[in-house]
Formats: structure tokens, sequence, C-alpha cells
DNA sequence: TCCCTTTTTCAACACTTGATGAAAAACACG
DNA sequence: CGTGTTTTTCATCAAGTGTTGAAAAAGGGA
């Protein structure tokens, strides 16, 4: 086996793919083009047709994650209800922070407001992945519970919105520890009974 | 005076500019083609560049605002500090759920994360308008005051991306008393000095 | 060596985009 | 009327887009 030509080393079809990441990330799925990836990738731009077909492939292939994200809040939420406000901050700040899995989040966020597409993933990801499964671990009626659960997502998403997509200090530079202090508290006080 | 041949009635110039506010606050900067502003003006594409220019300018046109937003944090923070995060959040949906005035503050937000001139207009709105207006209220050291004007300014983003562009449930639905109940202790517990 | 498969490039397509110059249309005014 | 000014359209441009077909290049297996 083994037939035919051999792909450039270092792996070119990778190549392709880790530009379109970083494209797709910096620029979102409309200001991205295939020319601009193929360039970064130093390679023709066929080539990219080559390998994902579509520009929605592309970017399907750009997007796939090592861990889907709802297994990450499942496994956050089953270590328990103490302070889990202050464990998914820190879940996610460290997801945000790795280039390898903050890229293609990046992407989703960068993409949304002008791809309707991004949109409707990323809002269905919050609305059934985030906010319903939070507002289970509320002990409140049904109603208040996803309310506050999605108070916790709307934070969640300033932080992200302001800190990775428009870096606005000192939310950009503050280091983990500093932004647990000052929101932590807020999302546990959702999270808990007590008013 | 008064030469030349007369605008069209309604105003002509008017119905574009609508048309503008229109496409750039549902599709971002980049996702606004002459072409769609001119189709839904019922004009054709050179009307649009006799009236406006180039196309940054026609944005600039789209965003113009009856009142300063600055202006307007200012005319809060002067209310004095007794519930200033109710009275700003109260202020805020007003605003936003105003058309008028929603529209070009929408357009900025969905253009910011993939048009660099929106985001940095954003971002410099924010960390000097918003947060150090905010922070100078605060008494704590400035770092400090800096850190927790931020947290405000981020739960704030938060909302707006959540309930404005991504439309989620919900927040996109619940009414301004509600959101208020839900956010606005929080707003009031930064921005206040008591830990 | 000669096939066969895979990778890569070349060339071109149909289309869209923002922009512009010239002409036409509509109207005010003398 | 006829002249001048403003509004509106027409036609066209150069540049850039995603996509595709065909050819070239490079190697494996017999």
């Amino acid at each position: 086996m083994n037939k035919g030509r051999r792909r450039g080393s270092p792996d070119t079809r990778d190549a392709v793919l880790k530009a379109a990441r970083t494209q797709f990330a910096e620029r979102g799925y409309g200001g991205t083009t295939l020319r601009g990836v193929a360039a970064e990738a130093g390679v023709d731009v066929a080539l990219v047709s080559y390998f994902f077909g579509r520009k929605a492939q592309l970017f399907a292939a750009a997007l796939a994650l090592p861990v889907s994200p709802a297994d990450a809040i499942d496994a956050v939420i089953a270590e328990g209800p103490d302070q889990l406000g202050e464990r998914l901050l820190r879940r996610l700040l460290a997801v945000w922070d790795d280039p390898v899995s903050g890229g293609p989040l990046l992407s989703v966020m960068r993409s949304a407001p002008s791809h309707e597409e991004s949109a409707a993933l990323l809002r269905e990801f919050v609305e059934q992945e985030l906010i319903a499964r939070l507002a289970r671990t509320i002990d409140a009626p049904p109603a208040a519970a996803r309310l506050r659960a999605a108070a916790v997502a709307s934070q969640v998403l300033g932080l992200v919105f302001s800190r990775y997509v428009l870096r606005i200090e000192p939310l950009a530079s503050a280091d983990h520890d500093a932004l647990v202090a000052l929101l932590a508290p807020t999302l546990e006080r959702h999270l808990s009974v007590a008013r």
C-alpha cells in the first residue's frame, strides 16, 4: 500500500488546516478567503479545495475540537455544586487561553455576528448545552432557574467577547486568579439557591 | 434658490440612509453591500455613492446618533451613586430596544468582530468612555477600580451580545424589570465600595 | 522499465464587489 | 422657451471571490 505521491514535509494538508484555523480565528468566516489560507500555507488555491472541498467544509474542519465543549461542561458539573462558578470559570479560561482549543472557539465567536450558520451554532450551544445544563443544577422554579443560568451565560459571553475578541483592557491582560476573584462570586451567586 | 431636480418623495436620500442602517445592523459592515442597500431603497447603486461617497462614509453616516453615548453615561453618573447599576442598566435597555438608537449600536457590535475599524471604535469607547468613567466613581485603588469597572462593562457587553446580537433565550424575550432584577445587583456590587 | 495513484499547480469560469464617468431625466428660474 | 442645477440611471471598470477541469509532478508497486 501507500501508493501515490507522498505529502510534503511538513504535511501539506496539516499546513492548510493550520492556516485556515488562524485565518478564521482572526478574520471570521466572511473575512477569510481561500486564497488567503492558501497563501499562508504556501500553496496553490486549488489545493485547499482539493483537500477540503467547499469553504463551509473547510470551516467545519477548522472548528473540529479535540474534546466536545458539552462534555467539558458535564465534567465540571459532575464534580458537584461546590464552587461551581469558580471551576467553570477556570476551565473556561484554560480552554480559551490555549491556542489549540481557543482558536476554533474564537472563530465561531468572530463569525457569529455576521454569519448566520455560526450564530445558530453558538446560539444553540449556549441555550441547550450551557443554559439548560446549568439550570438543572439550580434549585428554583424552572423559569427562574433558566434566567439565572442565562445570567451566568451572558457574563461568560461578555468576558469572552471583551477579553478575546475585542481585547479590552484591563481584562485582556488580567491573569486567571484576578478574573476568578472578580467574577466567580457573581457566578456563584447566580448558581446558588440563596439570594 | 432651490434649483435643480427635486428629491423623490419620500426623500430618496433618507430612504438610502435608512436602508443602510438596517443592512449594517443586520449584516455588519462586511456583510453589507452597496447593491443590497440600493435594492432595499429601490434605487440604483450609483446613487448610494453619489449621496454618500465611499462605503466607509456611508457606514459613518449610518452610525450617526442623535445623542452621544458618552454624554448619556455622564448624565446617568451625574445623578449620583445611588443605584447606579440599575439606572445604567435601565438606560441601556431603553436605548438598545429603540430601533432608532439601537440600530447603529447593533451595527458596531455586529461589525467589530470582523472589521478592525469598528473594533477599535468599540474598544476605545468601552475602555475610555465607559470603564474609565465608571472607575472614577468607585472608591478603591485605581487598578482595583478599573478592574471592577471592567467587570461591569463585560457584563453589559455580555447582555448586549446575548440579547441583541445572538438573541439567546430567555434573555432576548425577558422584559426590562426581569433583567434589572437579575443583573442590577451584580452591577451594584461591583460599583459599590463594600465587598 | 511501465502503470497507477496521489499530490500539486495552472488556467479559466462565472459571479460579486466597490467605484466612476457620462448621459439622461426632472425641475427652478429668468 | 432655454439655461443651469440637481437627481437618477446606465454602462463599465478592475479587482477579488469560490469553484472546477485538466494537466503536470512525484512517487509506489509490479
